[in-house]
DNA sequence: CTATAAATTTAGAATTAGTATAATTCTAAC
DNA sequence: GTTAGAATTATACTAATTCTAAATTTATAG
């Protein structure tokens, strides 16, 4: 009787697993600085698997979300984007040309707590979004 | 020769201003403590204004928001959402049963300040959303 | 007063993003 | 090899938002 493991390609009975196009889609996400929408995903993943689903793009991104592998990131215009979790970050949307970059803001543990008792909520995670302008942009050239 | 007012209704040269189909978009999202949908919105809008179109709900959404007189709240799932730019102010989540509320947290000109210090970026906003358990979800009744 | 110009509104088409469905495929357990 | 259950695929569909072109509105110029 052999164990089932968590490794790509495994799939069948049980819980669910990290499969091949998950693992692709994973892969995606975590390389590169970018945060792709669904569709840069798909065309990414395409290249490494042919085959592979629009659909299972979005089932999966959705699944790496709530597995805590990525994050979706959110604002008013377009579509979501996708950024890999690493460790928790904040992210600073520039105004004039669009470009997302992440940063870390240190005390967070004390703002997340902070943010908790002011909303009476019970905390799960806190996102942090500054919009602004981007080195590039504020220095006209 | 007379002079340019900013009242509501005037149109024709010169700079763009508050409308009717404006003010009514605008009414609607001050009014009340929800954060209507744009759907909502134009069905709130039509009550008043029958003849208002969505795209014109659109339109004003984006015009006011610009204009920076409301917000737009958007995360991964549906329709963004529309809140009254009162006072700089946060969201909390509630990752059970969708709940948005406002909740206010000091300290906060300090935390742009550390944010812009961080991102490298002119910080022109900032928006803090918590997501967690709303004070009804956390208590299993 | 009349003509003009610029922005806005309207209605509806078009686009985009994301979800649902049903059939098929895959893999582990037996 | 058969079976069971989850995942994938392809496609259809829904919902959200933007675009387009024509008509409207109204402040200014003549």
């Amino acid at each position: 009787m052999r164990k089932l493991d968590k490794s790509a390609g495994k799939r069948g009975f049980g819980e669910p697993v990290l499969t091949r196009q998950r693992k692709v889609v994973l892969d995606v996400v975590q390389s590169g600085d970018t945060h792709p929408t669904a569709g840069e995903v798909f065309a990414a993943a395409r290249k490494m698997m042919p085959a592979i689903s629009f659909a299972t793009v979005y089932n999966s991104l959705r699944y790496l979300k709530q597995a805590g592998l990525v994050r979706e990131v959110a604002f008013g215009n377009g579509a979501s984007r996708y950024d890999r979790e690493t460790d928790r970050h904040d992210h600073a949307i520039c105004s004039e040309c669009g470009t997302l970059v992440d940063f870390d803001l240190p005390g967070t543990v004390e703002l997340i707590r902070a943010a908790a008792r002011a909303s009476r909520f019970k905390a799960e995670s806190i996102h942090l979004t500054l919009v602004g302008l981007c080195p590039q942009c504020r220095a006209p050239k």
